[in-house]
DNA sequence: TCTGTTTGACCTCTT
DNA sequence: CAAGAGGTCAAACAG
C-alpha cells in the first residue's frame, strides 16, 4: 500500500471510474446510464448485466425478484428529498444504513477522508459501491434507479488489501465525517467545476434523498479492492449473485455485518424523537454491543458500536455463500481477536447491515464476502474488553439540535453515525475509553469524551469539531498522564509513528499546518510520505509531558489543497455550507474564532 | 419448542 | 443527596 493520497486521487482524475463533475453537471440517468456502459465501472465482470436494472439483473439470476424483506417499507416512500439546511449534510437512504455508509469503502476511502477526530486514521480502501434500486419498487423512477446504479470508484489502489490499511480500533466515525471522506471519494475530476458542483449540490442532496424512496433492502454497496475496476480480482461484489445464495431472508436481514445481534432494549431518548435500540452480540460470552437509533421512517440515524467481537465472525449458513467467504478469509485468517469488518459490501438496509469499524472485515460481494481487512495488529485491541468500565455506555450522544423534532419527512438529515470501541488507540498513541459524549452549549458538534484507559492515569480528553468548521477539530486535554506511552501493539511500527510530542500544549493548540502529523502504522502504509502528501494535517497530542492542563486544538485541515482541497471543496459544498476554499487553504485565518470558540466551550 | 422482539421496571451513573 | 437520563434485565409476547 504505498499510495498516497496524491497517486491515488492521481489514479482517480486519470481514471475517473466516477466522475463526479460529470456526475454533477449531467442528469443523473445520463450519468448512471454512462456510468453502466462505461466498462471501467463495471465491477462485476458480469457487464452484460451492468448496463440494466438491478432488478432485472436479480431477476435473471434468481428467476425471481428482490427478495422482500421484513421491514421493507413502504413502497416510494413519498419522502421529498429534505431541505438543505445549514446543518444538513447528509442524508442516508432509508434503506441505506448510514453505517453501510459507513462501513462503505467509499467512507473508507483513504484518500481525502476525514481521519476520526480522536483517531485520525484514514481507512483506506478502493472500491465500486454500487447501489441499486429495489426491483419491488416498480413505480420507482427509472432515474432514480439508475442513480442507485452509480458506482463510486475513488480511487485506484492496488488490489491488494492491506490489513494494515485498517483500523480496527478505530472509533468514533461520524457520517458526517465519513461522508466528507466519501466526498473526495469521488472523483473530482476538475476542480474548476467546483462551481458548477456548487450548483449541483442540491441536486446530490436531493438525489441521496431520493434513496428514501426505495427500499433499503436492495441496496448494494459493491465493494472492489482493485484498481483497475473491472472487478477481476475476486473481492467484488454482486448483488445478483449476493442474492442468488439461497439464505433465507431473516439470515440476511440477522448478519449483514456478519455478526448476530440480538435486540435486548429500546429507549427513546431525551432530544431525540429517534428511538434507541439496543443489541448484543449472539455470540456465547462476547461482549460486543451497538446501539442504534433510527428515525420514524426506519431510517437509521445514529449507531454506537461498544466492545469488541472476541470471537471471529460467524461462519454459518447463516452468511451467505460460505464458501466464497472461506475462501477470502483463508488468506486472510481471522484475527479472532479482533475480527474485521470494515465493509458492507452489499446492504440490505437493515442497521445490522453494519460493520464495526473495529471490528471489520469486508463483507464483499455476492458471495458474501469477506476480508479481514486488519490483519496487522495495529489495531488488534488487545485490550480487556470485559472490564468493567466497559461494561457502561456513558451518555454516549445526546442529539439534540441534530435531529430537527418533530419533522419526520423533513427533519434534519445530519444523520450521525457513531462507531466506537471502548477503548481506542488514538492517534497520540494513548489508549483512550470513550465514556461520553454530549452536545455542548455552543456547538452542535458532539463532544466525545475520552479518558486515558491506563489504570491510575487520570487524564482525560475531548474531542469535537468545531461548530464552524466541521473540519476543525478540537482536543483538550485534561490531567497529566502518569505513564509513558503504552506499547504499540502488534505494530512495530506504531511506534515509530508515534506523534512527535509536544512542547507544550499551546503548541498543539495553535498549530494548524505543517505539523508533524502522527499517523497511526495504517495509514502510514499507504501514506508513506504523509508529512506532505496527506491531505489530513492532525495535529498531533500533548505527550505526558505536556498535557498538565492544557487544551489542543487540533485542526484538520489541508494546508496546500492537495486532496483535501477537493474535499473541502467538495464537503463544503456537499453540506450546503459556506466554507469553501477559504477554509481549505486559510485556515490561519480562522484562529481568532477558535479562541472565540474556545471560550464558548469553556462555558 | 425455539428464537427473537417488545416493553415496563429496575439499576447505574451523571449532574 | 436527589433527580433525571441512559442502559439493562427479564417476563410476556410473537412468529
Amino acid at each position: 500500500m504505498g499510495s498516497s493520497s496524491g497517486s491515488l486521487e492521481t489514479s482517480a482524475n486519470s481514471h475517473p471510474l466516477f466522475s463526479f463533475s460529470s456526475f454533477m453537471s449531467t442528469s443523473y440517468s445520463d450519468l448512471l446510464t454512462s456510468a453502466d456502459e462505461d466498462p471501467v465501472t463495471t465491477t462485476t465482470g458480469d457487464k452484460g448485466a451492468v448496463g440494466r436494472g438491478l432488478s432485472d439483473r436479480i431477476a435473471e439470476r434468481t428467476g425471481s425478484g428482490v427478495p422482500k424483506f421484513k421491514s421493507i417499507p413502504p413502497p416510494s416512500l413519498p419522502i421529498s428529498p429534505p431541505p438543505i439546511s445549514p446543518s444538513s449534510y447528509f442524508s442516508i437512504p432509508a434503506g441505506l444504513s448510514p453505517a453501510e455508509l459507513l462501513d462503505s469503502p467509499v467512507l473508507l476511502s483513504t484518500s481525502n477522508i476525514l481521519p476520526s477526530p480522536t483517531t485520525g486514521t484514514f481507512p483506506s480502501q478502493g472500491f465500486n459501491w454500487r447501489s441499486n434500486s429495489n426491483s419491488n419498487q416498480q413505480d420507482v423512477k427509472r432515474e432514480d434507479k439508475n442513480y442507485l446504479d452509480f458506482s463510486f470508484q475513488p480511487q485506484a489502489r492496488p488490489s491488494t488489501t492491506s490489513a494494515s490499511m485498517f483500523q480496527p480500533s478505530t472509533t468514533t466515525i461520524t457520517t458526517e465525517q465519513a461522508l466528507r471522506g466519501q466526498q473526495p471519494a469521488w472523483s473530482f475530476q476538475e476542480p474548476t467545476k467546483q462551481d458548477s458542483f456548487s450548483s449541483e449540490k442540491t441536486t446530490v442532496k436531493s438525489e441521496f434523498g431520493s434513496y428514501q424512496s426505495f427500499s433499503p433492502e436492495i441496496a448494494t454497496i459493491q465493494t472492489n479492492t482493485q484498481s483497475n475496476g473491472n472487478g477481476n480480482n475476486g473481492f467484488q461484489s454482486d448483488y445478483g449473485s449476493y442474492h442468488a445464495s439461497s439464505q433465507s431472508i431473516r439470515e440476511q436481514r440477522r448478519s449483514e455485518d456478519g455478526y448476530n445481534w440480538r435486540k435486548y432494549g429500546q429507549k427513546q431518548v431525551k432530544g431525540s424523537e429517534n428511538p434507541r435500540s439496543y443489541y448484543k452480540c449472539t455470540y456465547p460470552n462476547c461482549p460486543t454491543k451497538k446501539k442504534v437509533e433510527r428515525s420514524l421512517e426506519g431510517q437509521v440515524t445514529e449507531i454506537v458500536y461498544k466492545g469488541t467481537h472476541n470471537h471471529p465472525k460467524p461462519q454459518s449458513t447463516r452468511r451467505s455463500s460460505l464458501s466464497s467467504s472461506q475462501t477470502i478469509q483463508a488468506s486472510n485468517p481471522p484475527n479472532n481477536e479482533v475480527p474485521d469488518q470494515p465493509f458492507v459490501a452489499h446492504g440490505t438496509g437493515q442497521m445490522d447491515s453494519v460493520a464495526t469499524p473495529e471490528n471489520s472485515s469486508i463483507s464483499m460481494g455476492d458471495d458474501d464476502f469477506e476480508q479481514s481487512s486488519q490483519k496487522s495488529k495495529s489495531g488488534g485491541d488487545d485490550f480487556d474488553e470485559d472490564e468493567p468500565e466497559a461494561k457502561r455506555w456513558k451518555k454516549e450522544s445526546e442529539n439534540e439540535g441534530i435531529s430537527a423534532p418533530g419533522s419526520r419527512t423533513v427533519r434534519e438529515p445530519r444523520v450521525v453515525v457513531q462507531t466506537t470501541s471502548d477503548i481506542d488507540i488514538l492517534d497520540d498513541g494513548y489508549r483512550w475509553r470513550k465514556y461520553g459524549q454530549k452536545v455542548v452549549k455552543g456547538n452542535p458538534n458532539p463532544r466525545s469524551y475520552y479518558k486515558c484507559t491506563n489504570p491510575g492515569c487520570p487524564v482525560r480528553k475531548h474531542v469535537e469539531r468545531a461548530s464552524h468548521d466541521l473540519r476543525a477539530v478540537i482536543t483538550t486535554y485534561e490531567g497529566k498522564h502518569n505513564h509513558d506511552v503504552p506499547a504499540a501493539r502488534g505494530s512495530g511500527s506504531h511506534s515509530v509513528n508515534r506523534p512527535l510530542p509536544l512542547p507544550d500544549t499551546t503548541a498543539a493548540a495553535t498549530t494548524n499546518n505543517n505539523m508533524p502529523m502522527a499517523i497511526r502504522p495504517s495509514i502510514m502504509t499507504h501514506l508513506p510520505n504523509n508529512s506532505t502528501t496527506n491531505p489530513l494535517r492532525h495535529v498531533r497530542h500533548p505527550t505526558s509531558e505536556a498535557q498538565a492542563a492544557p487544551f489542543t486544538l487540533e485542526m484538520l485541515q489541508s494546508p496546500d489543497g492537495f486532496g483535501f482541497s477537493s474535499f473541502g471543496n467538495s464537503m463544503a459544498t456537499y453540506m450546503n455550507q459556506p466554507q469553501h476554499q477559504d477554509n481549505v487553504f486559510s485556515r490561519t485565518k480562522e484562529e481568532p474564532r477558535d479562541d472565540m470558540l474556545f471560550e464558548s466551550l469553556l462555558c
